[in-house]
DNA sequence: CTCAAATCCAACTGTTTTACTTGGTTTTCA
DNA sequence: TGAAAACCAAGTAAAACAGTTGGATTTGAG
């Protein structure tokens, strides 16, 4: 599961698209404009997340985008892999069988992490996000937090997550 | 949270350290021929990580890379963290205060999503990783393996890692 | 003591992906 | 019927990724 600003853009286009649910159709143009991105690039990315049956077009004057399902039935995971290219991060297709010792065995981790992470964004959906569920900073069961919540440490908190928000421009 | 194979690289490569913990020094020079990646690129990574703390190098024969924490207290989000590019190219810098309606609003769902996946990235360690159940049956299938001991009892245990695994897309 | 093994370092090159640009065509509503 | 929108394809520019080259420093092994 690869994570890049290209499914942040795919991302935050949904959710424009889920907050506007029982208007209109969207126009890639609003969302370009919104957005402050290419129009013609959105056009790229909405072309994939069609083909994956994630929206649905219509065109001509009063014409744009709608979801294709309900909010809730739509995940992040769909929403990254839709517009992600499809690579193989492994070599070995993360069966573990490339039978090199140590590198298999990396691979054989890496393939855990990976499926935890695939896990963890397909159990989160577009609806859950726009509804703004309570999160704190970061999650509560993190090292930092359970060390205790002295307000110069939970500064630092923040700091290190908008660094990671920053990341995706 | 950017996630590429860079960060793959810089996990693994951790997860190579976390493997040999209590024996000699790693040197780079082992993890390129596992990994199948450049002495030199894997040198710019670990530069990164040592900045960051989480690695201690010794030069000199018998050298080599150690963790510089307990692999417990090294989280995914953390390794990753060390060797993306930190440049923040937000015009709200993740704040969501950019104070633009629609567009603000979407960078202000992207950033709790964000902080939820760095959440459950930093609540994953290297030392959970390395315990997982399915760490010790490709373990033993690689050592069966080297000993030349293909039968259906190593069939057996190759669907069952492949079990473990093969819920991904 | 010396030499080779290893980290450490910087600047450069090639490759891939990202993001944008241009210039269209189709569809369909007002 | 004309404009608004999706749709399409081929290219360029910029960025990130990955590797290359050519060192220097440190230090254990012989």
């Amino acid at each position: 599961m690869r994570l890049t600003t290209k499914g942040r853009y795919a991302v935050t286009a949904m959710l424009d698209l889920a907050l506007q649910e029982g208007k209109k159709p969207v126009t890639l143009q609003d969302i370009a404009v919104n957005q402050e991105i290419s129009l013609s690039y959105l056009e790229q990315l909405f072309a994939r997340l069609r083909k994956s049956g994630l929206v649905r077009g219509t065109r001509g004057p009063g014409g744009g985008y709608r979801l294709a399902k309900k909010m809730d039935a739509i995940s992040i995971a769909e929403v990254i892999s839709a517009v992600d290219e499809n690579v193989d991060m492994t070599g070995c297709g993360g069966r573990g069988d490339c039978l090199d010792g140590e590198k298999c065995l990396t691979h054989e981790l890496w393939m855990e992490l990976s499926n935890k992470i695939f896990g963890f964004l397909s159990d989160i959906s577009l609806g859950e996000l726009v509804r703004r569920p309570a999160v704190i900073v970061v999650a509560e069961r993190q090292a930092a937090v359970r060390e205790g919540l002295r307000s110069g440490r939970l500064k630092t908190v923040v700091v290190d997550a908008n660094t990671v928000v920053g990341n995706l421009k």
